[in-house]
RNA sequence: GGGCGCUUAGCUCAGAGGGAGAGCGCCGCCCUUACAAGGCGGAGGUCGAAGGUUCGAGCCCUUCAGCGCCCACCA
C-alpha cells in the first residue's frame, strides 16, 4: 500500500504536529503580517482584545483569535494593508492578587513589603511568568504583527493614560467625590457599577421593632442584612403613607446603643412592601445613602475595610465579621423580645465582585475620582444609532444604548498598587494639581511638598483606550492616520459594557471619531449540553490540548463552524474537534490524489471545449462555493462560511468531482494532463479559500505543490462568473441520480460489490450523451458489468426492473439472481410514496385558491409534479403487474 | 420590574412562506490502488402548545408554557 511512490513524502495521515510549528515561526519570522503604515493600500485593522497577563488561552480567547484571524488573512489576499495588533493588559486586581498570594507562599505580607518594593515583584514576575498566553496565541497560527505587541502599562500607553485623564479632567469629565463605591472586602478596593455581578442569594427577610423613643410604641422594619442596623440613622416612610403620618417627625431609640433615630418621610419608600417603613444605614446602602443625602440623616460607618465591624458599634460587636454579626445582631433583638416573626426564606440580588465573587458592600472609601459619564455617553450613543459603528449580531445594539442612557458616573479610583497611579497631586492646603507630567509645584499655590494620590486607576481606563494607544495616541503617528478607526473589534458579550462601550466612549471624545467600523459579538464557548466550563464539573477544553491532539485547524474549524450566532452561545465537544481534525485530513488526502499526476507549479485550465460535463460541474459548484463563502465572511457568518466550504471539500470535490476524475487520471497522456490541470485548479483556489480559517494544512499543501513562495501572500480567488453552469449542473445531476440509484437498488438486495449488475438506461438525448461520456466512471462508481444506452422510454421490462429517474429511467437485469420479495417490497414502498405525494399534489391542484392566487410557476411546477408522479405511478403499477 | 435569546432527528444546531436539512451518534454492507480520521446505503422529526393571517406557515401575528441570559436602588 505504501508503494503509491508517486506520493512517498505525503503519509495518508495528516499530521499537524509535523506541520503547524514549522509554518507558525516561518510566518513570523518572513514578517508577513509586518504592517506597514505607509502604505497606499486602504488599511484593515484589529486590535487584539488584550489577554490578562495573568491569563491562559481557554477556549474564548481561541474562539476570538480565531475569527479575528479569518478575518486578517482573507482581508490580506484581498489586498488591504492588515495591521492585527497584540498586546496584554496589566489586569490590576487579577495580577496583583496572584503576585499576592505567591508572596504569601513566601511568607511575605505585601504591606511589609512596602508600594514600590510590591509593585517591583510584580514587574519581576510578569517578565517571568506572564504572558504564556501569548506563545499560545502563537500556536494557533495567528497572524499577528508581533513587531508591535503592546502592554497597558508600557511606556507609551502611560502617557496614553495620563493624558486621557488629564484631558477629561480639563474638560470637567473626572472629578473627585466622597460617594458610596462598591467596596470588595477581599480585594480590598472600590469598584465601579460594572465589575459588580448581581447574583440571586438565599438570604432571610427579618423583621424587627425599634421602640418609639417616647413611649408610645414601637415601628417594624425589616431587612435582609440585619447587622446593617448598627448603622442606621434614620426611619423612613412614604410621605403619603396615612399609616405613619404621625409618626413623622419623631425619635426611634436604638435598642443596644440608645441613640435617637429620627423617622423622616422620603418619596422613594415603597408602601406596599413589608411593614412600609424602612430602616436607613446611609454608609451602608446605596438607597439609604440618597434618602440621607435628601433628609439630611448624618452617615455612621460600621466597617473597616475587610467587612468586620469597627469602633463605632458597641463593644460586644466589634471585630465580628459581617455574617457574624449578621446571627449575632438577631440574638439581640430576640433577647430584647424586639425580632416581629419568624425570619422569611427570602431570594434577593446580592452584587458580587467580578473577581473574587465576595459580596459586595456598598462603603465609604474616602475621596474618589469618577467620570462624569454625561458628558461621553451622547456622542457614543448617536454612533450607534446612525450606523457609524455596527454590530453584529445587530440585536446588541439596543442593549448597548440602553446601557448608555441609564449609566451612572463611573469610579475609576482603586486602592490597588498594581495599575497606574492617578496623575493627582495633593498640596498641604489640599489643593489638587492634575499633570501628564510629574508636577514640582502646587497649580494653585504653588508650594512644594506634593503627594500624589494613593490610588491607582481602574484596569478598563487603560483598556478603553487600547484601539489607539496601541497606535501611538496621543501623538499623530502615522499608524493611528493609517489604521484608526479600526476594521472591527471581535468580543464576548460578556465585556460589552466593561469595555466596549467605554472604547467608543473614549474614542469619540479624545480622538474624534468611532474606534472601529464593526463591533463582532460572539457567545459564550459552552460543553456540549450547553452549560459553562468550568473545573468543578471537569468539561473544561482546553485549546492547547486540542492543538497537541488535533491540530490548531481543527480547532479553529470548529470553532468557526460552531459559531452561529443564531443562539447565543457556542456549544464545543472534542468530538466537535476531532471533527475538524477528519476535515484537514479529507483536504490532505484530496490533495495526495490530485498530487500523484500533477507536474507541480501553477495549474492552467484547459480550454472549456476540452472539459468533461463532470469538470465543468464542479468548476460551476466551485464558484458557487467561492460566492457563498464571500457572501458569508462579508456578513460575519463564520459558521456558513466554514459549512459551505466542508459542503463543497467532501461532498463535491472529494465524493464526485474526484471519483469521476480517476477515470482520467488513468486515462490517455493528455487526458491525464487535463485532469490533473484541472483538479489542481480547482484544489488551488479551494486552498486559498481555506486558509484563513485553516492556514496549516493549506499552507503546507499548497507548498507541496510548488505553487510560490506562501500562501499567505496569494490572493484571494474571487468568484469567476463564467464558470457557473446550469447545463452542466442539470446534466450532471442526472448521472449523480443514475448511480445514487443503483447504489440503492444494490444496497436494498444486498448484492456484494463483487457482484456486477447490467443496467440499461434511457433518456432524452441530453442525458444519454452525457451518461455516454461518462459511462466509464458510472461502471465503477455503481458497480456494473455493462451500462447500456438506449433511446425513448420503451415500456420492455422482460426480466428487468426499472428504477424511474427525473429524466429518465435505469432498467437493471434481474438475470434470476434477484430476490422477487425484496423487490417486491421495494416497489411497494415507493408506490407508497409516490401516492403519498399524488394525493397532495391533486388536492392542491383541486383548490381554486392555490390556482388563483398561487404564482403562475409555482402553479406550473405542481402540474408538472403531478404528471410525473402519474407516469411513475403507472410505471410501479406495471413493475409489480410482472413481478406477479 | 424591564429587555433579549432559545424551543426543529438520540445529541448539537442550520433552515430566504411553496414537498423538513447538516455534523456527530445509531443500523447494514465494504480494508474498492487519496483518505477506515474512510466509502456506500439506511433508519430516525404531529418543527414547544393553542389560536390567527394566508390558496399555502417550521418561517409572519397574538397568547401561553418551559429553558437560558442581560439590565434594575423595593429594604
Amino acid at each position: 500500500m505504501s508503494e503509491s511512490a508517486a506520493t512517498p513524502e505525503m503519509p495518508p495521515q495528516y499530521d499537524p504536529a509535523q506541520v503547524e510549528p514549522r509554518w507558525a515561526e516561518a510566518w513570523v519570522e518572513r514578517g508577513y503580517f509586518t504592517a506597514d503604515p505607509g502604505s497606499d493600500k486602504p488599511a484593515y485593522c484589529i486590535v487584539i482584545p488584550p489577554p490578562n497577563v495573568t491569563g491562559r488561552l481557554h477556549v474564548g480567547h481561541a474562539l476570538g483569535r480565531t475569527i479575528e484571524d479569518t478575518l486578517i488573512r482573507r482581508a490580506k489576499m484581498r489586498g488591504f494593508e492588515v495591521l492585527w495588533l497584540p498586546g496584554m493588559d496589566h489586569a490590576g486586581i487579577a495580577t496583583q492578587v496572584v503576585v499576592e498570594r505567591k508572596l504569601r507562599e513566601e511568607g511575605i505580607d505585601r504591606r511589609d513589603l512596602g508600594r514600590e518594593a510590591f509593585v517591583e515583584r510584580v514587574w519581576q514576575w510578569k517578565e517571568q511568568y506572564g504572558g504564556e498566553i501569548v506563545g499560545q496565541i502563537k500556536r494557533m497560527g495567528a497572524s499577528c504583527d508581533w513587531s508591535r505587541e503592546r502592554f497597558t502599562m508600557d511606556e507609551g500607553l502611560s502617557k496614553a493614560v495620563r493624558t486621557a485623564f488629564v484631558r477629561l479632567y480639563e474638560a470637567g469629565l473626572i472629578y473627585r467625590g466622597e460617594r458610596l463605591v462598591n467596596w470588595c472586602p477581599t480585594d480590598r478596593t472600590g469598584l465601579s457599577d460594572s465589575e459588580v455581578e448581581h447574583d440571586e442569594v438565599e438570604g432571610e427577610l427579618v423583621t424587627f421593632s425599634y421602640p418609639l423613643s417616647d413611649g408610645t410604641g414601637s415601628i417594624q422594619v425589616a431587612t435582609t442584612r440585619l447587622e446593617t442596623m448598627l448603622g442606621d440613622t434614620g426611619i423612613a416612610v412614604h410621605p403619603g403613607d396615612e399609616r405613619y403620618a404621625a409618626l413623622v417627625g419623631k425619635m426611634v431609640k436604638h435598642p443596644f446603643d440608645g441613640r435617637d433615630i429620627p423617622i423622616v418621610a422620603d418619596h422613594h419608600v415603597d408602601k406596599d412592601f413589608g411593614t412600609g417603613a424602612v430602616k436607613v444605614t446611609p454608609a451602608h446602602d446605596q438607597n439609604d445613602f440618597d434618602i440621607a443625602q435628601r433628609t439630611g440623616l448624618p452617615l455612621m460607618n460600621i466597617l473597616e475595610a475587610d467587612a468586620t465591624l469597627n469602633e463605632a458599634v458597641p463593644a460586644e460587636f466589634r471585630g465580628l465579621d459581617r455574617y457574624e454579626a449578621r446571627k449575632a445582631v438577631r440574638d439581640r433583638l430576640d433577647e430584647l423580645g424586639l425580632l416581629v416573626a419568624e425570619e422569611r426564606p427570602y431570594t434577593h440580588a446580592v452584587g458580587h465582585c467580578y473577581r473574587c465573587h465576595s459580596e459586595i458592600e456598598p462603603w465609604i472609601a474616602g475621596l474618589q475620582w469618577f467620570v462624569k459619564v454625561s458628558g461621553l455617553t451622547g456622542p457614543a450613543r448617536e454612533a450607534a444609532l446612525d450606523g457609524r459603528v455596527r454590530f453584529t449580531p445587530e440585536r446588541w445594539q439596543r442593549p448597548y444604548v440602553a446601557w448608555l442612557e441609564n449609566l451612572r458616573d463611573w469610579n475609576i479610583s482603586r486602592q490597588l498598587w498594581w495599575g497606574h497611579r492617578i496623575p493627582a497631586w495633593y498640596c498641604l492646603d489640599g489643593h489638587v494639581t492634575v499633570s501628564s507630567d510629574d508636577p514640582t509645584a502646587c497649580a494653585e499655590c504653588g508650594s512644594a511638598g506634593l503627594t500624589q494620590d494613593e490610588d491607582v486607576l481602574d484596569t478598563w481606563f487603560s483598556s478603553q483606550l487600547w484601539p489607539y494607544s496601541t497606535l501611538g495616541w496621543p501623538d499623530e503617528t502615522p499608524e493611528l492616520a493609517k489604521f484608526y478607526p479600526n476594521a472591527v473589534l471581535v468580543t464576548g458579550y460578556e465585556i460589552l459594557y466593561l469595555w466596549v462601550a467605554r472604547m467608543i466612549m473614549s474614542g469619540m471624545f479624545l480622538v474624534g471619531d468611532v474606534p472601529f467600523r464593526d463591533v463582532v459579538i460572539h457567545g459564550l464557548v459552552r460543553d456540549q449540553q450547553g452549560r459553562k466550563m468550568s473545573k468543578s464539573l471537569g468539561n473544561v477544553i482546553d485549546p492547547i490540548e486540542m492543538i497537541d491532539r488535533y491540530g490548531a485547524d481543527a480547532l479553529r474549524f470548529s470553532l468557526a463552524r460552531a459559531a452561529t450566532g443564531g443562539q447565543q452561545d457556542i456549544p464545543l465537544s472534542e468530538e466537535a474537534i476531532e471533527g475538524g481534525r477528519n476535515f484537514a485530513n479529507k483536504l490532505w488526502n484530496a490533495a495526495r490524489l490530485v498530487m500523484r499526476d500533477y507536474p507541480g507549479g501553477e495549474p492552467v485550465l484547459p480550454p472549456m471545449e476540452r472539459l468533461t460535463p463532470a469538470e465543468r460541474w464542479l468548476l460551476s459548484r466551485q464558484e458557487a462555493c467561492l460566492t457563498e463563502v464571500d457572501a458569508a465572511l462579508d456578513e460575519y457568518r463564520f459558521s456558513d462560511a466554514a459549512q459551505a466550504m466542508y459542503r463543497f471539500v467532501w461532498s463535491e470535490f472529494c465524493d464526485w468531482g474526484l471519483e469521476f476524475e480517476k477515470g482520467r487520471l488513468d486515462g490517455s497522456d493528455e487526458e491525464r494532463k487535463d485532469a490533473g490541470q484541472v483538479l489542481g485548479w480547482v484544489l488551488e483556489r479551494t486552498l486559498r479559500l481555506m486558509h484563513p480559517i485553516m492556514p496549516f494544512v493549506t499552507e503546507e499543501v499548497w507548498q507541496r505543490f510548488g505553487m510560490g513562495e506562501s500562501l499567505s501572500l496569494a490572493s484571494w480567488p474571487e468568484a469567476l462568473r463564467t464558470h457557473s453552469d446550469n447545463d452542466a449542473e442539470a446534466s450532471f445531476a442526472f448521472v449523480q441520480e443514475l448511480v445514487t440509484a443503483i447504489r440503492q437498488f444494490r444496497s436494498q438486495h444486498n448484492i456484494p460489490p463483487k457482484q456486477k449488475i447490467e443496467v440499461t438506461v434511457g433518456a432524452d438525448d441530453d442525458h444519454r450523451a452525457i451518461v455516454e461520456m461518462l459511462a466509464e466512471r458510472v461502471i465503477r462508481m455503481s458497480g456494473l458489468s455493462e451500462l447500456k444506452i438506449e433511446s425513448g422510454s420503451a415500456v420492455k421490462l422482460e426480466g428487468r426492473t426499472r428504477l424511474m429517474l427525473a429524466g429518465g429511467h435505469a432498467d437493471i437485469a434481474l438475470a434470476g439472481t434477484l430476490d422477487v420479495e425484496a423487490e417486491r417490497q421495494r416497489l411497494e414502498k415507493k408506490l407508497a410514496d409516490v401516492l403519498e405525494s399524488h394525493a397532495r399534489a391533486e388536492k392542491k391542484l383541486a383548490n381554486q385558491g392555490f390556482l388563483a392566487k398561487a404564482a403562475a410557476d409555482v402553479v406550473g411546477a405542481e402540474r408538472e409534479k403531478l404528471a410525473r408522479l402519474e407516469a411513475e405511478r403507472e410505471q410501479l403499477d406495471a413493475q409489480l403487474a410482472e413481478l406477479g
